[in-house]
DNA sequence: GACCTGCTGCGGGATG
């Protein structure tokens, strides 16, 4: 490469050049042509957003440590990465570059020695590499050393920036990036690293609140790839119990275990799946040879289907290809699948939750399967990214849908209207629209702030209310939009929890309670995670469980693909001791669906009215479609609002569970009970009649929108972060609305039917 | 309500 070819090649620094020489990189990628100038004026904020991982980094860090050997050698670049496997990944890319510049670099997170984090401290230059929840640590227990070591900081790079937005954890991210500016008294530049955004101006909002038209974006423009798909139905006959609408009666069933048989067979009227059975012998013919990631969406579906794929390499006796891989697996469980997918000497596929949907370097993959309707069309794309991704090489798609066999029980609309199939075909037409749900930027995320509340008085050893809301809620704060009258309710609160005290200047401290929370360092992860038993055979530790469910002793469960027989239950030490065994049911992870977006239920609908069959269903799904199909033509259900049912009416809106919610709300408001259910919502009667709940509708289409304290009134069990159990009812029914809960959506449904 | 992510700094004692 010479400068002639490239302009923002001769930028950068003379050594970094000499090293992409030495790497014999033929050019520059696109993004990094872009990023270069644009970073290196050092006063713009910057968005970087790449399909792969091709390059990102180097488009931030090439000007970024430029810009730093020009303007300040000894200055300090952060980097923030969600993972520590992609800290550690970035580390070893860096190192040799920086060690060329001489420019320290600094791995930093749970798992690195503290003699490395003292050394940074004293002398803070360099780059710095870290997570959100060691910022955190950093920022609670460095408070009078703050300035020094934040003193000459030049950029924070966040990586995988689209992880961040709409978590609990981003709001956390905004809130250090905050504090870290006031104790700076200046803005610091932010440089975002991200796949593809759908829309790059809420990752602008997110990233750089207030100052978003100052935000540079850089898209590369070599995102498009060849995509391939398939997708196959299998029918479940009517006897037997049927995924994944009945999940959770498998579980029940699952409780009592005295027995030897298998539990789910107990039950004499129905047999235990077949299309499961189907679906891993479709897998294993052709998934075998090759690298692959299986998705279905539970960890009880990892353990099911890595169980009978294992099962079918031995009866065929053929070397073991399946892996599992999910977030209760243990480390070395874990890290035997990743090596299994990154050697090449076997072929080898993973069955894996959104584990493996992350970022981190497992080699190319060549295609992905998804077991039943995806969570989302994001995490649908998201998994998708992961195969094909050599150049020239097509992305594959492998999907599996399960419909239930017309029988002569009563099926639900559910099973008539053939929604899985339909889901899945709308998420997927979404995708080749490039389509996928934005994230949501207006949670309030109020126990977050909580979190912040703590962490603020920790860094300053107590600090009033007064600076505090400045800190944390005024204008640009990450919490803005808290008014003065609701933080203060929110402090008393927190007073009544003995979260926090008061010294008799009107100090805020940590109170009784505060003090024992952030003196554990489980404090510094804004969200929680459930009591888990470890799992133990033979001394050796397999991994957690969340358990929920009442275990006995002799019961069989299913964990890293094996078969195992509960020993022993130690409820203190919340340790379950087990032996192999043979024959078994998944373990009892609790589980519905995600939240379906509404123009994913807008598509479904769409797809009944068409008469077109996407090329990518077998058969057997299209069967699923026309079926689907004529049932919505015989019932006309084209334009139809209502079901009348007897003692329920069926609204049918198909709009998204969030609309579906705020709607059933508002009926509940009304004096009419609803529950939110799929694409419609179940109304309960009780003597009234159909016109009766459009009079409803029609009332609440034209009154003032009643408040979230009264919406939510009778709803409990709203409690979904981890310190939303310390807020006031109030704040928390408002945290709680502000995230799923979608009122225009449902008032402009009412609108239009009444 | 799918799934996932993450987590201190110190002081004492042993060792080189």
């Amino acid at each position: 490469m010479t400068g002639t070819q490239s302009n923002s090649f001769s930028l950068l620094d003379k050594r970094i050049q000499q090293y992409i020489w030495s790497e014999k990189w033929e050019a520059l990628r696109d993004t990094q042509e872009l990023a270069i100038p644009a970073i290196l004026t050092g006063n713009i904020d910057t968005i970087i957003s790449a399909a792969t991982a091709a390059g990102k980094t180097e488009a931030a860090f090439l000007p970024a440590l430029s810009y730093l050997l020009s303007v300040d050698p000894n200055g300090l670049i952060i980097y923030i990465g969600p993972l520590k496997a992609l800290i550690n990944d970035q580390f070893l890319r860096l190192e040799k570059l920086c060690a060329l510049l001489e420019i320290p670099v600094w791995p930093w997170h749970g798992d690195i020695s503290s003699s490395i984090k003292s050394k940074f401290r004293k002398n803070p230059k360099g780059v710095l590499l870290i997570t959100p929840e060691s910022l955190e640590a950093t920022l609670f227990n460095q408070g009078s050393s703050l300035n020094g070591i934040f003193s000459r900081l030049l950029f924070v790079i966040i990586d995988e920036l689209h992880i961040f937005i709409g978590s609990e954890r981003g709001k956390q991210l905004q809130s250090l990036l905050h504090r870290i500016e006031v104790i700076r008294s200046k803005r610091i530049i932010r440089i975002g690293l991200s796949a593809t955004l759908g829309d790059m101006s809420l990752a602008a909002e997110f990233m750089c609140p207030n100052r978003t038209d100052a935000v540079a974006f850089i898209e590369s423009k070599n995102d498009t790839k060849d995509l391939l798909i398939k997708v196959r139905g299998f029918e479940e006959p009517a006897h037997t119990i049927c995924k994944p609408s009945s999940s959770l009666t498998n579980i029940i069933e699952a409780v009592d275990i005295d027995a030897d048989v298998d539990v789910t067979s107990k039950n004499t009227s129905k047999q235990p799946a077949i299309a499961p059975a189907q679906i891993a012998t479709d897998l294993f013919d052709v998934m075998r040879g090759s690298n692959n990631l299986i998705f279905p969406n539970s960890r009880a579906d990892v353990e099911l289907f890595t169980n009978k794929l294992q099962e079918l390499c031995e009866f065929n006796k053929v070397p073991n290809e399946f892996w599992p891989h999910h977030g209760n697996l243990s480390k070395e469980l874990r890290s035997e699948t990743e090596e299994a997918l990154k050697q090449t000497e076997h072929p080898a596929t993973a069955i894996c939750t959104s584990t493996l949907e992350l970022g981190i370097d497992i080699g190319s993959v060549k295609s992905v399967a998804q077991i039943y309707p995806p969570p989302s069309v994001a995490s649908l794309k998201q998994r998708l990214g992961r195969s094909g991704r050599r150049d020239n090489e097509p992305e594959i798609l492998r999907g599996y849908v399960v419909e239930k066999e017309f029988g002569n029980d009563n099926p639900s609309l559910a099973d008539d209207l053939r929604l899985s199939t339909l889901e899945f075909t709308a998420c997927i037409s979404l995708l080749i629209e490039k389509w996928f749900e934005p994230p949501v930027l207006n949670g309030l995320h109020l126990s977050t702030l909580i979190q912040q509340i703590l962490s603020a008085i920790g860094q300053d050893g107590g600090i009033y209310a007064g600076p505090l809301y400045q800190l944390l809620c005024s204008n640009g704060a990450p919490f803005s939009g808290i008014t003065k009258c609701d933080f203060l309710d929110l402090l008393s609160n927190l007073g009544k929890k003995e979260l926090l005290m008061q010294d008799s200047s009107g100090l805020l401290l940590h109170g009784r309670v505060g003090e024992s929370i952030v003196n554990h360092f489980s404090f510094y992860a804004a969200f929680s995670s459930p009591a888990e038993f470890r799992i133990v055979a033979g001394g050796t530790t397999l991994g957690t469980l969340p358990v929920k469910m009442m275990l006995k002793k002799g019961q069989r469960i299913l964990f890293a693909g094996r078969t195992w027989s509960v020993e022993d239950i130690d409820d203190d030490k919340k340790v379950i001791f087990v032996q192999r065994a043979r024959g078994g049911v998944p373990p009892a992870f609790i589980g519905g669906r995600g939240r379906v977006h509404t123009k994913v239920r807008q598509r479904m609908y769409e797809l009944l009215l068409s008469e077109d069959t996407p090329s990518y269903l077998d058969n057997m799904a299209i069967k699923f479609l026309v079926q689907a199909r004529s049932f919505f033509k015989k019932k006309e259900l084209e334009g139809a609002k209502f079901i009348d049912q007897g003692e329920q009416v069926t609204l049918l809106t198909w709009l998204g569970d969030n609309a579906n919610e705020a709607l059933s709300c508002l009926l509940g408001f009304h004096g009419i009970s609803a529950i939110a259910s799929g694409p419609t919502i179940e109304v309960q009667k009780r003597g009234s009649s159909v016109d009766s709940v459009i009079k409803v509708l029609h009332v609440i289409s034209h009154s003032d929108l009643p408040n979230v304290d009264l919406l939510l009134a009778d709803a409990s069990n709203i409690e979904r972060e981890k310190w939303d159990w310390a807020l006031s009812p109030g704040m928390l029914r408002q945290s709680y609305a502000s995230l799923y809960l979608d009122l225009p959506e449902a008032i402009d449904w009412a609108t239009q039917v009444a």
